[in-house]
DNA sequence: GCAAAAATGATATACGTCTATCAAAAATGA
DNA sequence: TCATTTTTGATAGACGTATATCATTTTTGC
């Protein structure tokens, strides 16, 4: 009934104990011949290596840091939350997390903040990246050192990390087209885009992907080229109230932040509005779903996010391989299958 | 850097380790004085247990049971999947699962099958339910013996389960009913719908659900009476035949299984289709929304459920407030944002 | 103030693994 | 065959908690 130990696996293969010790470990100097043995009573027995009493012995701590972006940006805030959160409920298996604070998406600032983690005795880290060669420098230092490296949300250069965890940006935006072409009806019409900055790979990836769905399976709605708006909530407001007045106009598209800007411009229209999507379930754009104010809401679900990399960096920490995990896949709200987040409703007076 | 132990808690608090061990285990016969130093030294401190350790020393093992109804049922299958999957990444964690399959959506066999329960040594046990009264005698036996009860997909009687663990079908339901909503972009329409049986809960409260939406928000669309199923994949084909023919007819939903008949019914169809929307992601549903034979598919996300089952189960047995967890909510599945599932992909050759 | 009851302290063992050390045995090479 | 190297065995301490026992001290009630 019990589960057998490695001195069940040691008696049964008929070595010692440190013998079985040194094969399941491999340190080293056994006899082929003894490995055989020991692996056999392994597999005969169904072995498997109490991690609670490993990691007790080592002493084992997994600390993991966190590099975001700093800035007041509701999406990030949110990603901060939930990572406190998580955190709070790892320390009783010995996992810490910290958040540390990186200029916003400036490759520099990047660079320097993880030369800076070198100094620190990180086991884990995750990173919301860039795509920079200038980056693969210090983290092929970091990745020597051991520390196990994740992108986050936004990836790191390929060779440079272990894993990535965020949504597929080019999904997101085929999602969000074919939402739009759906709520055409077989109707033409036009669509307004919104973006932050092309520079920014997610922004250009939807975008692409927005425009394959369209032009391929809804030709007769025309996709008009984005809005430059630096993701800022006053550009898009005043962007929005004039493309508003336009003639024709059936959907907006935005897929970059400064949703509260396009709210509140749409919060003052009249008549009826154009089909809206956006990115990132937080305050407002939950509450303008609720409230009749846009339609869609595409969400890369944080939460699930920040779950995954506490798994996934624990995992490569452990050099053992992955749990089974749920898919990460552009969420589609509408208001009637928003989840009542507690987290979400406490960011009332934050800032997109 | 360490954190820290009972022992270094008991030289803060000033009392021997017994007692501080008395107070953190509730033990008793412990005066008021001694606790309240304890307490505080453990705040002042931040001792939180080791689990691992506390675990070790216990012997501690889970031993959990899932309760899934039998069949060939095309999601359920999934279901015991995902619990197998789950289950040999828990081994490591002294986890062990098994899968009890009963007869299907039969509340005497159910209720059997949880008498059976009290016969076994199992410390948690998931239950996918039915609500009736005949069960909350079983179940509160169950309990008393100190198991841990949660209702999975669908309900157990309320009192009778510490926890509900799959999605609120109402909502699914108004989602599919905004989708179909949104899809006719404000043009009139008919919509069929399909239901195995209203007795199923889940079946009448996803059509409550759709109705609501629809009525309230596109009135120009009429939901027509639900076509009676019985879940049957014949019974379905040649129903959609039937239906296909009509005059009108904007749209299709089927709040059942089954799907594979609808499927190729409207795979042999001519002409434009009416837009179709279905439940649960499987082989069949995956492959039309690939082929474009449905539109729509509105999935619980079994997997996420599973993970979240297992870790439930897990704080319940160890009295433990739960860790944070993705919330379940319908996710809506269209053809671009579908997972690159292995496990669905293994299952193309089963039944819906 | 004294007996009884309650609270506390001191301590030992166990859980399963990791790590290290030292001695003993076996294999290897010339 | 003997010296050297490789492999093996035996064993002990540590990790932090749970649990139990027994002796001692403090508190309580009368």
């Amino acid at each position: 009934m019990t589960s057998p130990t490695l001195s069940d696996v040691a008696r049964a293969a008929g070595v010692s104990y440190a013998t079985a010790d040194r094969v399941i470990n491999n340190r080293g100097n056994v006899a082929d011949k003894s490995i055989a043995k020991v692996r056999e009573a392994v597999t005969s027995l169904g072995y498997v290596r109490n991690v609670a009493a490993a990691n007790l012995s080592r002493g084992r701590i997994y600390r993991l840091a966190f590099l975001i972006p700093r800035g007041s940006n509701a999406f990030f805030n949110r990603i901060r939350q939930h990572i406190d959160h998580a955190a709070a409920h790892h320390v009783s298996e010995r996992v810490t997390a910290e958040v540390i604070e990186v200029a916003a998406f400036a490759v520099e600032g990047l660079q320097d903040s993880i030369s800076a983690l070198l100094e620190r005795d990180f086991d884990g880290v995750a990173i919301v990246g860039l795509q920079s060669a200038a980056l693969e420098a210090p983290l092929a230092e970091l990745r020597a050192k051991g520390v196990a490296v994740v992108g986050l949300v936004s990836d790191l250069p390929h060779a440079a990390r272990a894993a990535y965890i965020g949504i597929d940006n080019i999904a997101a935006g085929r999602t969000a087209g074919r939402m739009v072409g759906l709520a055409h009806g077989g109707q033409g019409g036009q669509v307004q885009t919104f973006a932050g900055s092309l520079d920014a790979r997610d922004h250009a990836e939807r975008l692409t992907g927005f425009r394959e769905v369209l032009n391929a399976d809804f030709p007769q709605v025309t996709v008009l080229d984005p809005i430059m708006t630096k993701d800022d909530a006053q550009v898009l407001q005043a962007q929005t109230q004039e493309v508003l007045t336009q003639q024709g106009l059936t959907a907006l598209y935005n897929v970059g932040a400064g949703n509260s800007g396009l709210i509140a411009a749409l919060r003052g229209g009249q008549g009826t509005r154009p089909f809206c999507v956006v990115h990132e379930l937080v305050a407002h754009s939950r509450q303008a779903l609720m409230e009749r104010q846009i339609d869609l809401v595409i969400d890369q679900r944080p939460d699930v996010e920040i779950n995954r990399a506490f798994t996934v960096l624990r995992a490569l920490i452990d050099a053992k391989d992955l749990p089974p995990m749920p898919e990460l896949v552009p969420t589609i709200y509408v208001r009637d299958n928003l989840p009542a987040d507690a987290l979400t409703d406490q960011m009332k007076a934050q800032d997109t």
